[in-house]
DNA sequence: GGAGCGCTGTATCGTATGTTACGTATTTTG
DNA sequence: CAAAATACGTAACATACGATACAGCGCTCC
């Protein structure tokens, strides 16, 4: 089974005519870089013309070369996002009995708080810490439970801390209590709610400074927030 | 000092408009790949017009779209060159970016999952699973929206789930329903409520399988538990 | 409440890019 | 050795991509 596009080339190189042959070790040799960049860059670093490169990837099986293109990011974007494979192969580090669940977990907190400096973190504190707003915090499905446990941890260190619950027709009676100066702390996770959405945006159009935790595919309410973490959630699992 | 662009975005999105801001956070999310194609596509992922991706890039200090490319590209050429140190330069105690606090947790995770074998947890899980009996769930003041949470995630897969909340004397109720084959998960972490053990105590007499989450101080419940899982919490924080 | 500023999207333009046609060179076969 | 077929590059073409000018809008500050 062919699985990447080095694998397919190494598959047929061997059927190549010479510039074309040509192009392919070049395009190995620094594998995948030089098939991102133009048509032109490509055949000048392989030393042959722009047709040849073309015939190349017509070879592959490509329709065109933008296609060719976009299945070497896809390659790529497979590899970055789960560097936990990376992790995997190597003994674990610790020696212990280091679970593919943990491991994928562990990097995901990495890349998570990777892309997130500490300024960042530090105006989303200093926003939340702020006594002259009101603080309200708001959580799908499954996630609730974390808008109320992020609540009850707030409300040790100021008041006017409320956690939205139950019906969606009661989150409406609250906007009429939130203004510019107001926080509001959205948890949204993959299978995005719509009620959810509508809510963040009814409260954006009112000025509440939005917050927003989602995961790396960023839910459709981060249009409308200020502030958006977005975590990466995938691990090796079963679970949808 | 800033070496990747990442850093300079989150450097910079503070004093960035609503719909740069936007880009921004959308490039973040799934770094680098959506900046690796066209402005279009870019554009229609953020949700925002091409324009704005190109005063997007133009701030960065970019003179061009495909100027800005390049850059990425090249950080992505080096990272691939040197795949070690992607995975191995966070864990580094000398870390620059790593923060104390993200260190300590990692660590917490590992620590805690060191001292748990897979077959305890697959123990547990079958013993979750199993649909002859009913589960129960119950947290402390701060912990509940845990037991909240995992309750709404084991209601997905079997029915008879329930999660106890509200007053003390509610739980009681609940009691004259519990047996020996039915399962009661607790969370009890660090200032252990009397309330909770009492009740756990009551609900031992009776039978049933307790299956206790708590810190590696061991919550008084740990006696009556089947099955205890204790974790890391501690971390370098004012948090008392 | 009014005036000014800054941000954002629509529409247009120039151009760089991928694509194709054709002629020449090189290799292969009878 | 001759003839044909395949491969490669040059050059012209069309598409779509990035860039820019402009107008509408909301926001802030006076």
């Amino acid at each position: 089974m062919i699985s990447s596009i080095a694998e397919l080339i190494s598959d047929r190189i061997g059927t190549m005519p010479a510039g074309e042959r040509r192009a392919a070790q070049t395009l190995i040799a620094s594998y995948p870089m030089i098939g991102l960049k133009t048509v032109a860059e490509f055949s000048a670093a392989a030393g042959v013309s722009s047709p040849t490169i073309l015939r190349f990837v017509s070879r592959l099986g490509f329709q065109n070369y933008p296609e060719f293109q976009s299945s070497l990011q896809d390659e790529l974007a497979a590899q970055l996002q789960s560097p936990a494979t990376r992790t995997l192969n190597p003994p674990s580090p610790g020696g212990g009995t280091a679970s593919p669940m943990l491991e994928a977990t562990l990097d995901n907190m990495r890349e998570t708080f990777k892309h997130l400096s500490d300024k960042q973190l530090a105006d989303i504190a200093s926003r939340l810490a702020d006594r002259r707003g009101k603080t309200f915090l708001i959580g799908g499905r499954f996630t609730d439970p974390l808008a109320r446990y992020m609540a009850a941890h707030l409300a040790v260190i100021q008041s006017d801390v409320f956690h939205l619950a139950g019906q969606e027709s009661m989150w409406r009676d609250r906007l009429i209590d939130m203004g510019k100066r107001d926080v509001l702390v959205i948890f949204d996770i993959r299978r995005y709610q719509d009620s959810l959405v509508r809510f963040a945006e009814k409260a954006h159009q009112r000025g509440v400074q939005i917050v927003l935790f989602t995961d790396q595919w960023l839910s459709p309410i981060a249009r409308f927030a200020r502030y958006v973490i977005a975590g990466r959630t995938a691990v090796p699992s079963a679970w949808d």
